[in-house]
Order: C-alpha cells, then structure tokens, then sequence
DNA sequence: GATATATACTTCACTAATCAAGTACTTGTG
DNA sequence: CACAAGTACTTGATTAGTGAAGTATATATC
C-alpha cells in the first residue's frame, strides 16, 4: 500500500473547499443580490473585456463551462437586465454578450459583499499567508 | 474604488481551479472506473470508518451536501454493488451505508487513477511547494 | 467559385444537486 | 407515561450544468 500522494490530498482538499466556500457565497451574493456566484464571476469577467461585452464561447472558455451551459446561463441574466445581445459586425455567428449599466451596478455592491464574506471565510488564514495561498493557486 | 482583496481573489481562483480540475478528475475516474469524484470520496470516508459504515447524516456532513443529496447519489451506487444498506440497532431512524467488497475494490482501483491524474494536472507545482499548499488548504 | 471542414451558438434529453414538505422514530419534560 | 420537540431519512419540484445533435455562418482548398 503506497502513502498517500500529497498531489491527490491537494485535489480531494481543493474539491471539498471549495464546494464549501462556493455554496457560502452563493447564498450571500443570492440572498443580497440576487445572483449566484457563477453569474457574479459572469459580469466580473465582462466588466474588464474590452466595450464591456464578450463571445459567448471565450466567456465558457473564461468560466470552464460549456457553450450550452453558457447559453442557459445568460437567459434569466439577460431577463432581468444584467446583460444583453449584441450583434458582431465581424462575424454573423457570433451572439456577443454586453454587459448593462443595470448590471454594472449590480457587480460593484456584490464586489463588496464578496470581499467582507470571502475575508470572513478565510479567517484562518492571515494576511502574510493569504499572499502565499493566492500565488500557489494562480500557479496551478 | 478599493483594491481588490487578497481573500476574494482567493475565494475566486479556488472556485474557477476547482471547478477545472473536478471536471478533469470526474471525467478520469468516470471513463476507468465508472464512478464521479464525489462517489469515491463516498467511498473514501468509509473505507475510513469503522466496521467500513456510515449513517447518511455523517456522510453529509463530511462531503458538505445535504441529506437528500446523499439519498439521491447513493441509489445508483446501492444499485451497482459499491455499497449496501445497513439497519442500524441502536436507532431505527439511521440507515447505514456500508462498503461493499466490490466497493472497495473500485476504490483502491480508483485511488491509483486518482493520484497519477491530481499529479498530472499539479504538475505546476513542485513536491515543496505542494506540501505549502495542502497545509494551507487544510488550514481553510 | 463550389464544396468540405470548422466554428459559434442553441436545443433536447439527461444527471446531480438543492430546498421544502412529509414520514418514522427518538428524546426530553410536565 | 403522554406528548412536544428534535433527528434521520425520503420524495417532489426545481435549478444548474453536461454531451450530442442540429442550424447557420465562415474559412480553406481544389
């Protein structure tokens, strides 16, 4: 019987945290703002493209979902006003997503409430270690 | 406009790399060994319990699902062989998962799949760096 | 310039999970 | 001891996501 790989501790723990922290902010950013915490990382993305609107296919791509997944995603988003379709000129295939003034405003008071409860959550870890975490994962 | 906190950037690498490798890890153990990730982290706390037994409760709480999520994962699971029901004979509430042998041999099947693929996708990370980063996810 | 191949997106059928409500049993209290 | 409150589990309705197949448009090749 082999010890275990760190590298698989590594994934079990990574699996289990983040389905922890993921339904927290789920249910903070549902209960204020009425969005979930894929839709907040959505309009994260589209705040920062360029014009504000992406393809829905690099916006899958950004996100790690599927172009269908994208697509039924966007619908209730585009319903009540967060986002909306915009032609390309360049291409007839292309739907391109447009991020709204409405959801503009929605992105930056959730913003607030992800870094109060995100911070709440990691409390464990301290500030010297946070800087360690983060650059350990964006490294995966 | 406030910079953005270590701890939400933390909060959002954890969910885009969890959701990147889960699918990965998913899709390996689903195509060799049949089951999904969360199915052999079933099988991975029993193995670990005594008498290889659970109550479903206790099982919910380790993989951070609800009761009704347990009931609907296992009955496939039941219905394959990896785990059988258990009447408990202090509570007749409590059933009790157990693991089967066939259960546990798809699980140390399973835990070789698992370690050689998590190496794969860590393969950004070096052994040092990986034992920084377990202990610190633990630490979560 | 016709046609084959590739790309962007949507739709259908399905899986995995949730919450709310219901059942069955257990525990604590007057 | 009766019965209120709590616990363990299941079921029904709903949501978020997937893969496969289909449509429309773009690109490359002969």
């Amino acid at each position: 019987m082999p010890n275990e790989s760190t590298y698989a501790a590594i994934t079990k723990s990574l699996w289990l945290n983040s389905a922890i922290i993921t339904k927290q902010l789920d249910n903070s950013l549902g209960a204020i703002h009425g969005i979930g915490l894929t839709e907040y990382m959505v309009l994260l993305h589209l705040v920062g493209a360029p014009n504000k609107a992406l393809r829905r296919i690099d916006l899958a791509e950004a996100l790690a979902r599927t172009a269908s997944g994208i697509t039924r995603m966007l619908m209730p988003m585009e319903k009540i006003g967060l986002i909306e379709k915009e032609v390309s000129v360049r291409d007839a295939r292309v739907s391109l997503v447009k991020l709204t003034a409405a959801g503009e405003e929605v992105f930056n008071h959730a913003s607030v409430t992800l870094e109060s409860r995100s911070e709440a959550l990691l409390k464990n870890i301290d500030v010297k270690k946070s800087a360690t975490l983060l650059s350990l994962l964006e490294a995966i």
